[in-house]
DNA sequence: CTGAAAGCGCTAACAT
DNA sequence: ATGTTAGCGCTTTCAG
């Protein structure tokens, strides 16, 4: 491998100006800069980003924290496609990203000494159990941290408006009639609390009330659970109208069910699905849910961590919320008179 | 942070002698390697990749190159199981990823200059255009390589069985009485190259006679184009009874025609996908598939190329094959009498 | 404007 | 069994 010696050599120069010219440095003549430069091309120098981190302590890299837990975090599509958006926007602003994990080899390391080993200039994390010591240890560590779709105190993150779609969900399907709303919960996690939280005010605000048989618990991405739920709901003396799912691809799970039981969408029953998934404008009929930006959400989380690693003294932690929008789609009947 | 130099000091040791102790060396009494290791744990210490790969040249970091074309490769699930499978496998072993991209910062640096920049040991490539003169280049360079679904010469590849994968589907329909099977093609690669002439392989072999209007031009995962093959393959006088897509995902769009058209799967037409998505098995009806182990993929690529890193003298580079196999779902009706 | 030199954290001969 | 030392490739102060 060429390195900055050999420029040096050949230029007959110090290493200390081909470093400079390298950088564009200002004090070193413009001339000289330049040749050195070209002959810096000609000899196919690449920099070694490893040393330069042992003197500068910075990596360029962007540590990722998905969640582990059923190890296919990345085959959700809201997580994929928040990935890849995070992907593209580190790699714009040259930065790259490593996926930060803790069964590492034998030694089991732990989120920060994963990233610390790996010296990620700052982590975003996502999709993770946000009550783990490990994540708690990595937020409160000295390494910049954005998380998305939860707050700590007095650091950033991007969350998408789960309050602002739960309640999107209700009005419009109230809109069309419906006053019988059941609600098929995810995992509990905060996302889920604020939903359902949400779910509740906005129908108490257009005079709904909730059975709490109609509310049941559930699971994210288990179209099996929904689909459990749904039967339960589907039992009910007084049946609900309508049936919000967690997640569009769970809602699958309650059509499987809803079609067992020889009813049909949105002739029978009327379900509203979340996320937004490229399914949802596919599958037939399609499929009225909340679109959740995650394109933007990725991108404004690097964005936004990026800030924080070069400006820390300057850049103030924030919460930066990321609107969706109702997709108004063939599963929700109008039933008014 | 704690470096070496801290728990030399505070053992009153050298640095050699920690560094030792670390690596479990040998030649050290094992009573001073047992405390050293205790004094470094109490510590909190955590050895710096960046600082190690500087003298050992090994990084620990596995490069991965996946498509940026429509830059969302990671959002087909093919790939994104590929992806995290690839990732688990790598982590197990004490790897990392990094993904391999061009467009980097200001400066545009070739694949084979990234995976440079990053000093990764070896990279896994996988749904790029293998013609790139970028992926040859890299190919063919001094690091360690693997592909995926394409063979180099003299480089070892990991395959999904598509010679076989075609044939099952074609023999399947068969048996079920189907003569009349039309095909779509996807992008003109040599997967889509070994798909094609293994399904006119097996037609002939069978005796079904294929005519050149049921084979059509369309690409992967658009369902909007094989919804357009789909419309002119149903408009033909002499219409196929089955059609063939070259994915689930861009089956869907078939599906979506097929309605327009007021005809019904399967009764009035059978298809058949393939990948084997999670939503082949959830869609109504299920979805006749030929499924693709993406994660025996993955992991044997990783494997594969760890082996090359690791004995780059003594491993040959080899094509491994992988079998998949067919989903016998409900969107292909017996029409035998 | 250019260069010498120190050192980032670690490993691995080579001494002792 | 333990320590000394020379770098890995690069940046950066400080001299010249």
């Amino acid at each position: 491998m060429v390195k900055i010696k050999d420029i040096a050599d050949r230029c007959g120069l110090s290493i200390a100006s081909v470093s400079k010219a390298l950088h564009g440095d200002s004090d070193l003549n413009e001339k000289t800069a330049e040749y050195i430069r070209s002959v810096a091309k000609e000899m196919g120098y690449i920099p070694n980003a490893s040393a330069r981190l042992l003197k500068t302590k910075r990596s360029y890299n962007i540590g990722v924290l998905f969640v582990d837990e059923t190890s296919s975090g990345l085959e959700h599509e809201y997580f994929s496609s928040m990935l890849n958006s995070i992907k593209d926007e580190s790699e714009k602003n040259g930065y790259d990203i490593t996926f930060i994990s803790h069964h590492f080899g034998e030694n089991h390391l732990t989120f920060y000494e994963h990233a610390r080993y790996r010296n990620v200039d700052g982590v975003i994390i996502a999709s993770v159990d946000f009550k783990d010591p490990e994540v708690i240890q990595l937020v409160e560590s000295d390494i910049p941290t954005v998380t998305i779709d939860y707050d700590f105190n007095e650091k950033s993150s991007v969350v998408s408006d789960n309050i602002q779609g739960e309640k999107d969900i209700v009005e419009y399907v109230h809109k069309l009639g419906h006053k019988k709303i059941a609600f098929i919960k995810g995992d509990d996690t905060s996302v889920t609390q604020k939903r359902v939280a949400s779910f509740y005010k906005a129908c108490e605000e257009l005079g709904i009330e909730v059975p709490d048989e109609y509310v049941k618990e559930g699971r994210y991405h288990i179209p099996k659970v929904s689909g459990e739920a749904t039967r339960e709901l589907l039992s009910l003396k007084n049946k609900p109208t309508c049936i919000i799912y967690p997640d569009d691809y769970s809602l699958l799970g309650g059509v499987t069910e809803i079609e067992k039981h020889g009813m049909k969408v949105p002739d029978d029953i009327s379900i509203v699905g979340y996320d937004g998934i490229k399914l949802s404008r596919l599958s037939r009929p399609i499929i009225t849910t909340y679109v959740q930006d995650s394109v933007e959400i990725g991108k404004k989380s690097v964005q936004k961590l990026i800030e924080t690693i070069e400006n820390p003294k300057t850049t103030i932690a924030e919460r930066i919320i990321v609107k969706g929008y109702l997709q108004e789609g063939q599963t929700v009947k109008d039933i008014n008179n």
